[in-house]
RNA sequence: UGCCUGAUGGUGUAAUGGUAGCACAGGCGACUUUGACUCGCCUAGUCAUGGUUCGAAUCCAUGUCGGGCAGCCA
């Protein structure tokens, strides 16, 4: 669960967000002082691995506290047991941590180590009122950013949580059903077709309370009882049907033991917990607009003192040639299409993470789309001109040779070496330069030469000159082929008088291209990453598996400058004239260099 | 044909009754020891029809089109 101290993705790089409407309601409150603390929180299941979708809503939600001096509360939204599992935890926790070092980490809220945040508030009356006449109890009991300290989970709220359940059957609020799932869900009715009343709603107060107590001691068999919110099964609204609020589950939970065999339901569950932390604003996407009356049904029906969190709603993203949901990630898992959760070609987290893309490239990203109501897509080259940007500035420069074709340096003695000086940050105001090794024999992309050039080509082509960057000019002489017809190498000239401090120095061509000493460099296995995908949006075909792209991933043996050697994972680099690159953090070892492609650099030569 | 919700260049977003702007993408050019970066210029938009108003992307009405809602998932 460890991130990467010196990852150069934790580099501040704030990027301003303009506001949105749900800044701009946040602002209003902070000016009417509203809340005590802008409290928000970010609540994933932990059933799956983050995305670059769970990235807007991270940033949103953190850069909502980040503004206004608040904290934001990471919570485990687990009430399914059936679907949770520590693993999950676990790599939200590394992913949540990675994605805002840097930027937001004083605004993570945590309780202290062992705390139960329900034994916290409770004094003694578990089952009510546990924020007393102070609305955010809880969250004065928190600390921010302590190593000592964990996220919260909603399993640890279940005993406060039952215990609003039995105040809403004293109420007459709720009541147990035993309608099976299959009748439940016809009773329910349909969208334009009003319900009808369960015939176990008017149980008595003390029935209820009977029954639901046997339900939780364990009496009843999954599915044969249900707890319910009394409010109105003919609602134009279906989340206002009586929905349920507790199920019979006797499934243990990972976090909370197999203490119940009860678990509430996301909607009964979710304002509670907010309630609980003393959350201002719940923040959630466009799908939950109909759950959010029932969210304030339930505040309301607990006469819960003032005040009450309130959920606010926003468009999820959505980005071209990407597919985000678990259910089509995991299928592209078990096919086998990728390597795993962490493949470098997935959106998730995990797998940006290790293609290299900077934590601050991300929130740049998804502070560039803004937050609206609007079900909009995002062109997926909004999210590479962030990466570009941000790795622009922040990863020296490299010489690397993807596909190596050979040069024969016939006026530089074998055994010689020139040292050229090559720039690591030409970007910087004050540039340092590294040496690197001019030998007769170098390595060239085979892209840069070309037997039969186009038009307009600028490379090396016979009787041509490029000059080799940071060294000289070069004119080839001859091309050498083997008996089969390849080339095996290309015999050039170099003109030594137009190195940096030489005569000629100014004398320009058209092309310079990059290259590695043949004899002393390094060889590396490099991943070149495309698209996944060969359609703007997969989601929409039939199946998806049709339009996965073929050539999504090419391997390739590369030659590298020496230097390159001591690289490690959280280092950014650009090869260049090709792109920006980093060390897999998971396959590359000392004797085996292996560097993913992060993203290749704009090339509008090869458009044309 | 229920309820909720939305619609601004190709894409995303701003303008909160007063000059429709920014970014990405695309095009042209300058610069260049990265065909990168940077810089300059250009292309291109208020869903429709009415209404209110001196003035409407914004307010109202109607329509059109899109998204969401019938898990004991979240």
């Amino acid at each position: 669960m460890s991130v990467e101290p010196n990852d150069p993705g934790a580099a501040p790089a704030a990027p301003a967000a303009p506001s949105d409407f749900i800044r701009d309601i946040v602002a209003q409150h902070v000016a009417d002082q509203r809340y005590p603390r802008i409290v928000t929180r970010f609540p994933p299941e932990p059933n799956g691995y983050l995305h670059i979708g769970h990235a807007k809503s991270i940033c949103l939600n953190f850069g909502l506290a980040r503004e206004n001096g608040g904290i934001c509360n990471l919570r485990f939204d687990d009430t399914n047991p059936a679907k949770e599992d520590i693993e999950y935890v676990e790599s939200i926790t590394t992913d949540v941590r990675w994605l805002i070092a840097g930027w937001a980490d004083d605004c993570l809220g945590f309780k202290p180590k062992g705390a139960h945040p329900a034994a916290i508030t409770s004094h003694g009356k578990p089952d009510l009122y546990l924020g007393s006449s102070e609305p955010s109890a809880l969250s004065s009991h928190l600390s921010t950013g302590s190593a000592a300290a964990e996220p919260f989970f909603a399993s640890d709220y279940f005993d406060a949580l039952h215990g609003y359940a039995i105040e809403l059957i004293k109420r007459g609020q709720a009541y147990v059903c035993d309608l099976t799932p299959k009748e439940t869900e016809e009773y329910r009715g349909a969208p334009d077709k009003p319900g009808r009343n369960s015939p176990f709603r008017d149980r008595s107060v003390a029935e209820n309370l009977d029954l639901f107590a046997r339900m939780t001691a364990g009496e009843f068999p999954d599915a044969a009882r249900t707890l319910r919110a009394k409010i109105d099964m003919a609602s134009p609204n279906m989340w206002l049907r009586d929905p349920l609020l507790y199920r019979i589950r006797h499934i243990p939970h990972y976090h909370a033991g197999d203490k119940w065999c009860v678990y509430p339901l996301y909607d009964y569950a979710h304002c509670l917990s907010d309630y609980l932390e003393g959350i201002s604003h719940s923040v959630c996407s466009l799908e939950f607009v109909p759950h959010r009356a029932l969210y304030d049904w339930v505040l309301a029906a607990l006469d819960l003192p003032r005040p009450l969190p309130r959920q606010y709603e926003f468009a999820k993203l959505v980005p071209t040639y990407t597919l985000l949901s678990k259910r089509n990630i995991l299928r592209l898992v078990q096919e086998k299409i990728v390597a795993g959760w962490d493949d470098p070609r997935l959106p998730t987290l995990s797998g940006l993470r290790r293609r290299g893309i900077p934590a601050s490239a991300i929130r740049k990203f998804v502070t560039s789309v803004g937050v609206t109501t609007f079900n909009s897509v995002t062109d997926i080259a909004v999210f590479e001109h962030a990466v570009r940007e941000e790795l622009n500035t922040l990863a020296p420069r490299r010489l690397a040779v993807l596909k190596p074709i050979k040069i024969v340096l016939t006026n530089i003695p074998a055994g010689e070496t020139i040292s050229c000086d090559a720039t690591n940050d030409p970007q910087s105001e004050t540039p340092t330069t590294r040496p690197i090794a001019l030998t007769r024999e170098v390595f060239i992309e085979s892209d840069d030469f070309a037997e039969v050039p186009p038009p307009k080509y600028f490379r090396l082509k016979p009787g041509g000159e490029v000059r080799l960057k940071y060294a000289c000019i070069i004119k080839l002489d001859e091309i050498v082929k083997d008996a089969a017809g390849a080339i095996s190498e290309l015999r050039c000239t170099a003109d030594l008088t137009t190195r940096a401090g030489g005569a000629n120095v100014d004398r320009k061509v058209k092309g310079t291209i990059h290259w590695v000493s043949a004899t002393q460099c390094l060889d590396a296995e490099v991943r070149l990453y495309d698209r996944l995908f060969t359609v703007a949006e997969p989601g929409a075909e039939d199946d998806f598996l049709k339009v996965v792209n073929p050539h999504s991933l090419e391997v390739v043996t590369a030659k590298l400058e020496p230097s390159l050697a001591s690289a490690t994972p959280a280092d950014r680099f650009q090869f260049e004239r090709l792109g920006y690159f980093a060390l897999d953090p998971k396959d590359s070892t000392p004797g085996k260099l292996v560097f993913n492609r992060t993203i290749s650099l704009k090339d509008t030569w090869a458009k044309k």
